[in-house]
DNA sequence: TAGAATAGATGATTAGCATCATCTATATCG
DNA sequence: CGATATAGATGATGCTAATCATCTATTCTA
């Protein structure tokens, strides 16, 4: 397939950036190679530099549509509930065995805040990453009239609830950290430590 | 240095464990190289098999040996002043620019989760993972009358703090990260936002 | 003190990766 | 419709890593 049409080539650009972004949310980004990004993509690693200057332009890009993708499931959120249901219904959805499980379509945070912050200080993965927070910490806001401190503490619980029970999910200490914190913040426990969702 | 004494041998391998500890948590599983731990110890890569069955069998040793570091530190904290002081020192201590900027020394619960949550279900780490950090609960159990849940909770927060205002560490919401989290948890804000410790 | 066991060094092997040079067939433009 | 730019494929280059075979000198053991 020795030639894309202009249009085409765009999509692919787009495909390669969100096969990425899962992989990389999925294996960090040590894990994922070039050709692995571009074969996620249906392509060969051959035309990798002709739409990204360096595996650190692609992961930047991938870590900034990986909290695109979010920001725009909490507008959704925010849009079609009042502002109670709807921060009930973000972190109950945030600290779930669901969410737990499936890193590659989760939030970025936790999966890449680690990779994120053994970035050097310049390193573009490093900034997409502190853009991408300062959105969601924005997007959280209406949860709680605007106070930013009070945001700040909750996004450190879940994400770090998050992680830790991913980081023992063997254990049963993973879903016993689940729940305490889905209690904290909502109050009550209708969340899926083994049901549905 | 072709041979070593039993007791020179078995204090070269603790070294090779204590070195491997720091930069884990430093740099992460992969970009810890086997010669390059031993290197850290004072030796060449070609004992490595004497002493480790595998890179991962070392991996696992070391993040064994950062939580056994720490929890004593704790143990320390909690035999030398009263509960109350003993639950301020360590969370004002944790959720500090001290801790955020020197991770080789710090917790290897934000340091490793990442590392541990994408390894294997079986894997050596994610067990040794698992190990510490229950460790690390029963560790905090003193602080909020034995309740595992709250423990769980506060938990979550310093590590997810902890882990986001390091992925973030040029831009000034980390430090808001760690300030917020700080008065939420101890109430005042006497930690070491620029200060000495 | 002689012989066997072994800690540690040297170096080879194999494999995977990022990056780039080159080729080619087609899509776009004049 | 012909010329040219270029998306994407093939394949090379150079690097680094994990693992292991082998060698050597020294420490243990009998």
């Amino acid at each position: 397939m020795p030639r894309a049409s202009k249009a085409e080539a765009e999509r692919h650009r787009e495909q390669v950036i969100e096969a990425t972004a899962k992989l990389l949310r999925a294996h960090g980004v040590d894990k994922v190679s070039v050709p692995q990004a571009m074969a996620a993509a249906g392509l060969t690693h051959g035309g990798f530099y002709r739409h990204f200057s360096s595996k650190d332009d692609l992961i930047a890009q991938a870590c900034s549509a990986a909290f695109a993708e979010r920001a725009t499931a909490l507008d959704d959120l925010t849009q079609h509930t009042t502002p109670g249901r709807a921060r009930t219904e973000f972190l109950a959805g945030y600290v779930s065995a669901l969410h737990r499980d499936n890193p590659a379509l989760g939030c970025p945070g936790p999966a890449l805040a680690a990779d994120a912050a053994r970035a050097e200080p310049g390193d573009p993965l490093r900034q997409a990453f502190a853009t991408g927070l300062r959105g969601m910490v924005d997007g959280m806001r209406q949860f709680d009239d605007g106070n930013e401190e009070a945001v700040l503490v909750e996004l450190s619980t879940i994400v770090g609830a998050l992680l830790l029970s991913r980081a023992c999910a063997d254990d049963d200490l993973s879903d016993r950290i689940l729940t305490a914190v889905r209690e904290h913040l909502v109050g009550d426990a209708n969340g899926e430590t083994s049901p549905a969702e």
